[in-house]
DNA sequence: TTGAAAGTTTAGCATAGGCTAAGTTATATG
DNA sequence: CATATAACTTAGCCTATGCTAAACTTTCAA
């Protein structure tokens, strides 16, 4: 048993990074979508399947059928035919969505790229950022004048 | 149209971002099949499915799944019952992932996050970080001793 | 107040990426 | 060299995430 474990937990190491990956990639929708939803809501005082839809650039349908996992997932609330609202639970991801986003977007700021591009490279950096690496990025934030 | 036109180019602009979110998601889990195809091959002379299961941490009929897909894109050759190896467009891909997942991982170093932190976080990041990010990391690893 | 436009939902399809269980081939050892 | 073990493949299942087309509600304006 000495000998077998001798080299599963290097192969165990290397497989949690790729596990960790799967894992964001299935929070990330949700993520994606509170953050809109909580956006609408502020900006329009509501949220609408057809707004979330242009926004994402899916068809109608896809959002629907994926609002109602997020209504399983108890992180939001709908009525046929209404508009859409975030349960406490949603509110609390989308903030924590916000405060992610924020902090990486202005980090590529920072650090020398375009509006655009931090824009943009945000939207994908932000589900995989360790809270140590949002950190770091933080105090570098502090340091140059974010 | 006009009128119409004036808030669709916004829309338009936000959906970009998701759009390249998921292309970069379909494109990601080819990326981290051929470089580890790559650094097998290259620590071990061939690449074999079990260890790519191992190393992947899913189980060995998923990667069997996978290796048909990489076939088909003409990522990789691969004759029933031996070991897989690269194209040259494989190696291709397997080289610039390799390149920008150094990058990103020197990178998140330099900024103070700790190797294990570094190490898991790069997975992540490395597939949603743009030719201009990476530049502006580069430089950064110029300036800090990376 | 009614009817057309706009928005929402349902139904049905496809692909990607997981899994287990069972079968097949290769290989290493007694 | 025969066979047990390890590696690979196939089959069949599931969920997530996308789509289109068609049906149903709501809303707004004539």
């Amino acid at each position: 048993m000495a000998l077998a474990t001798k080299r599963i937990p290097s192969a165990k190491l290397r497989s949690a990074a790729f596990k960790r990956v799967r894992a964001d990639h299935s929070a990330e929708l949700a993520g994606d979508y509170v953050e809109m939803i909580a956006d609408l809501i502020d900006e329009r005082g509501e949220a609408r399947c057809t707004d979330i839809a242009m926004r994402l650039g899916v068809a109608n349908a896809t959002v629907v059928k994926t609002l109602k996992r997020l209504q399983a997932a108890e992180l939001i609330t709908q009525e046929p035919y209404r508009a859409i609202f975030l349960t406490v639970e949603g509110w609390k991801m989308a903030e924590d969505g916000r405060r992610k986003h924020a902090i990486v977007e202005k980090f590529l700021l920072a650090l020398g790229v375009s509006q655009e591009t931090a824009r943009i490279d945000s939207e994908g950096i932000e589900h995989h950022v360790s809270t140590e690496t949002l950190r770091a990025m933080g105090k570098f934030l502090a340091r140059n004048g974010g």
